[in-house]
DNA sequence: TTTTAGCCCATGATATCCCACGCTATCCCA
DNA sequence: TGGGATAGCGTGGGATATCATGGGCTAAAA
């Protein structure tokens, strides 16, 4: 499983490329094709991306009656649906669609934000915000993880 | 799982790398990619570290806890967007990115605390500073162990 | 035609690799 | 048990690769 972490802020280039985090392809697998899936945050404001086999494991959970409530199920379905899939060039780079360019108001930079087996991409100025906004929510908050357990 | 002990000061070139301790890179995986996941102490005041097993577990909580819900302040969320991959060179060498290294007020030495899955980075003044107090609200305490299961 | 998507190549800055060197702790054998 | 040999550690510096970014060229798409 693919391990996303911490924060970069890359340029868009006129042609509408931008670099993915070094770190970030590091965790795509080497060989074969070389893809993101890019969809819009279901909380809005930014975009968020995985990998193939994530977008696959949500697909599959379409097929499953019990997997998740019929909420989870209805979230998940329209992340299937408006994920796009985004290949990688030969120097790391992505090319974000146009109209998810514009559900993130994204202009000329963009931040990349780890969250594990997604990431994360934002109009830097927004993601300022609302990281400064969670760091204080998130004060005093104490840490649960999950038991080592039911990993590879 | 790893298991970080002790306590070393070691010296930060001018190319921004310090020696992992010798004992610290005995607890990492001998094959295979060598690096570790630096972080901001939720605390505050020092730098943490663990491996990627123990990353992979707070990411996995995310999936558990944040996937459909809008817990974008959890704790983990936050360290795993706030970490970075630091790769461990042929010398067993790390290379503190500045924005970290600006945060523990760090310069030309660090102070690296074992504190079993993790480990700490500090300024070793500060660290002596909280070392001492630490000892001091441990006077007269007592320790209770948790019964081992539910760990490797 | 005008765009768009893939390529390939170029470049400056940075990070990584590789080799080197004291110092210490460990090992080994008398 | 002593003492020299040895291997590992922390540190330093030059060479090299990688990163993010920019641009051109070709072929497919609008």
């Amino acid at each position: 499983m693919a391990l996303f972490a911490g924060t970069y802020e890359n340029r868009i280039d006129r042609k509408g490329r931008v670099s993915l985090p070094a770190d970030f392809r590091a965790e795509l697998p080497a060989e074969g094709a070389r893809v993101v899936y890019v969809y819009p945050s279901p909380r809005g404001g930014a975009l968020e991306a995985c990998d193939r086999a994530f977008m696959q494991r949500m697909a599959d959970s379409l097929e499953q009656f019990d997997m998740f409530s019929d909420e989870e199920d209805d979230l998940a379905s329209i992340i299937v649906s408006e994920a796009r899939r985004v290949s990688i060039d030969g120097e790391g780079r992505i090319v974000l669609p146009p109209e998810l360019i514009g559900f993130a108001e994204i202009d000329e930079r963009v931040t990349f934000v780890g969250r594990g087996a997604r990431f994360q991409i934002w109009n830097p100025a927004t993601f300022a915000e609302k990281a400064a906004e969670a760091r204080e929510r998130a004060k005093g908050r104490t840490m649960r993880l999950l038991p080592p357990e039911g990993r590879e």
